[in-house]
DNA sequence: CAAACTTTTCAGTAATTACTGAAATTACAG
DNA sequence: CTGTAATTTCAGTAATTACTGAAAAGTTTG
């Protein structure tokens, strides 16, 4: 690691033990860090300058980032190389995260157990376990839902909704008493 | 592995896989699987004959699970071998899970920015640098502490709110209106 | 407290994943 | 088109992680 300050470096090492703690390699993790902290974007000569990685990992790292949309590319005038940076914005960058983690970890799950719930149990035994993978399902369902939902929300409203935190609940409590209306449940649109 | 029905095999796959494309390991998934789906406790012996592991490789993918809190030990009466099972309550394992997550994923990340922020910048280039932590760190604290906070309320309340969705936002919206009194921003509570 | 049973540890090995350098491909400027 | 600069691919190798069997440690029971 050449040219960063302490504070950068540790910052970029810590991206890159965190990233193997989940499924992203440690390179990638550094890379991602080390472009997070730019006040600039970088082409991948810099990158492995920086974090002394051969050429073609840092381009296979580059890919992996730019498969969960996390980097951006662009063209500086009159060079023709390839410039990447993070995209400024925190909150961004967590949505981009959340989705794609929902897309990789929650969906094919999903998936896989919409189809094992209706088919057939053919073996008797297989009655209980399919009791299990419905219950795993909805839950899955509705928080995927919900994720989905949540996501169109405007950073505003999401950094309300989590100021308020468990205090929802008085919220929603209030909410229930005015729904209480000949008719019973009623939408809120 | 044997003496399983497809349909309980391919979830273990499944699970199987999904486990290595986050930290933790195929044989720890497909162990965990296993315990779900089972409608009694197993212990070591069954699940390592099952799932045609080796007795020591299921020894150390309990422990694993015990780490997460995904897994509860228990004896049966006049038997001495422990016998172990998957929480019931999916609620209760979506909580843990998350929990633990936010323990080992961001908890960790957390400190480290909050001690890279308060360090005066040294080098003149940590100015920015400084500044990117302190949005990190400041939207993962925000998370952070919903997360908590979200914990805290029971099953009902959460489904309601998921199931609510986005219209969270006239909630929100509603509830607005009704602070605006005078003095200013008031507390729920 | 000894024998039988059970679980854990750990060194060695297998399997997987990460990384590199060289070659191939692609993109562009003249 | 041609030559040059830039990027990607990929086979080989390094590094890491997972798994096993054997031995050690721990538990229970008569």
């Amino acid at each position: 690691m050449k040219n960063l300050s302490p504070l950068v470096q540790n910052f970029v090492l810590h991206f890159g033990e965190m990233g193997s703690r989940w499924g992203i390699n440690r390179t990638v993790g550094q890379i991602y860090a080390l472009l997070y902290l730019s006040d600039r974007p970088l082409n991948a000569d810099e990158i492995a300058e920086a974090l002394d990685f051969s050429r073609s990992n840092v381009s296979m790292g580059l890919k992996e980032l730019e498969s969960w949309r996390l980097v951006r590319l662009q063209h500086l005038p009159g060079d023709r190389r390839e410039f990447f940076s993070a995209p400024e914005d925190v909150w961004l960058i967590f949505k981009t995260l959340a989705e794609e983690r929902k897309k990789r970890e929650l969906d094919p799950t999903l998936s896989m157990l919409r189809d094992a719930v209706i088919t057939e149990a053919s073996e008797p035994g297989d009655k209980f376990a399919q009791q299990r993978m419905k219950a795993m399902h909805d839950l899955i369902e509705l928080v995927s839902s919900w994720f989905t939902d949540v996501h169109k929300l405007d950073q505003e409203t999401l950094v309300q909704l989590m100021k308020l935190g468990s205090r929802v609940h008085k919220l929603l409590e209030f909410k229930g008493k005015l729904m209480i209306v000949p008719g019973g449940r009623k939408s809120t649109t």
